[in-house]
DNA sequence: GCGACAG
DNA sequence: ATCTTGTCGC
């Protein structure tokens, strides 16, 4: 069965990648699953290739339109219990009832029985191919092109999302260009791309590096550094966002996040100034930082082309005001969320809508 | 049972 | 992130 990928094209940047359609996969995959049969959650993803995507299917499946025609009353929870339905957990209980599978209470009964296996299937591991994206990526991570008295422009990015039709979301990107020399902004860009791939824990990059290349391209004044909202290297197979975006537009790149995906952060305080800072250890190396101030945190490593001190360094320098991240960052969280609201308004004049085929 | 799960 | 159909480890 040859499955929809989606493909984006930059063409000042000179990328060509493809997207697998994990809903498209996901409800393909339900189709086929037989009468009186179920299936989990965590079936799904792992026959997508990896079980942490266990919630994304959830998520997908919540945004089923076609219950009628796509039958996600057919996946339960792992434990045999009966997990949730858009229409009500009456409803999917009696249409698992009509399939002829015994439901009591809120659990399956012989779970074991109707379960139907999916994960021997190898066919569809498209996550598999993605974490091999990632390990080719990951080899061309260099971390030493940074130079402090070279960087003028420091970018910082974020994205937001607005919901559409089957399983599309429209991201939207800033970019917010900053003048070190003259403490100025410099530049700005605004990005909207469709995109339908999940947010899936470890692969967040592939829902969100088209929609920053896009922006990135447009823009007037090249940054010397960019500011990424997730991690970089300090990721289970030293692969974040960060990673991604550097080696995609050899630009050097930070991650800077405000919650922690992996590693440990080590009890050894680091005085700096108005904050602390504590080492992040993953395989027993220090692989990020934890920066403090006043309580909060925000995790901090290198995407690519500059060394954990120096992306350290250059975030405690940044200008932080009252928050407990950069202003910089801040500012493109703000000003994508206000892009956000104003597109809405649009959208709701023109009924933007996306069909599968 | 409760909290963690980049965004 | 937006909106509310999970899983795992402690």
């Amino acid at each position: 069965m040859i499955h929809m990928f989606f493909q984006y094209y930059f063409s000042r940047l000179g990328i060509i990648f493809e997207i697998p359609d994990i809903p498209g996969i996901i409800y393909e995959t339900l189709k086929k699953i037989p009468r009186g049969m179920v299936t989990t959650y965590k079936e799904i993803a792992k026959l997508l290739g990896d079980k942490i995507a266990a919630r994304a299917v959830a998520t997908v499946l919540a945004r089923n339109e076609k219950p009628d025609e796509i039958p996600c009353f057919k996946v339960v929870m792992s434990d045999g219990s009966i997990g949730g339905y858009s229409l009500g957990v009456t409803q999917k209980i009696n249409r698992l009832r009509q399939e002829g599978i015994k439901v009591e209470g809120t659990r399956i009964i012989n779970f074991d029985r109707v379960l139907f296996k999916l994960s021997d299937n190898q066919y569809y591991q498209v996550l598999k191919s993605l974490q091999r994206i990632q390990n080719t990526l990951h080899s061309q991570i260099t971390f030493e092109q940074f130079n402090s008295k070279n960087t003028r422009y420091a970018a910082a990015t974020d994205l937001s999302y607005i919901q559409l039709r089957n399983n599309f979301d429209l991201a939207l990107a800033a970019v917010v260009v900053y003048d070190l020399l003259r403490r100025k902004i410099v530049d700005l860009v605004f990005s909207s791309i469709l995109i339908n791939f999940p947010y899936i824990p470890t692969y967040l990059a592939f829902r969100e590096v088209p929609g920053i290349l896009l922006a990135l391209e447009n823009l007037r004044v090249k940054p010397d550094l960019l500011l990424i909202d997730g991690h970089g290297v300090l990721h289970p197979r030293r692969m974040g966002i960060a990673c991604h975006i550097g080696v995609l537009t050899r630009i050097p790149s930070i991650g800077i996040a405000k919650r922690i995906l992996a590693g440990k952060i080590s009890a050894n305080r680091i005085k700096a100034g108005d904050k602390n800072v504590y080492p992040v250890y993953l395989d027993g190396k220090i692989m990020g930082f934890c920066i403090e101030k006043s309580g909060k945190r925000i995790y901090v490593s290198p995407g690519f082309g500059i060394t954990l001190q120096d992306a350290l360094d250059f975030v405690l320098k940044l200008e932080w005001e009252k928050g407990r991240e950069p202003f910089l960052m801040l500012l493109a969280h703000k000003l994508v969320t206000r892009f956000r609201d104003i597109l809405r308004r649009y959208l709701s004049y023109i009924k933007l809508e996306f069909r599968r085929k």
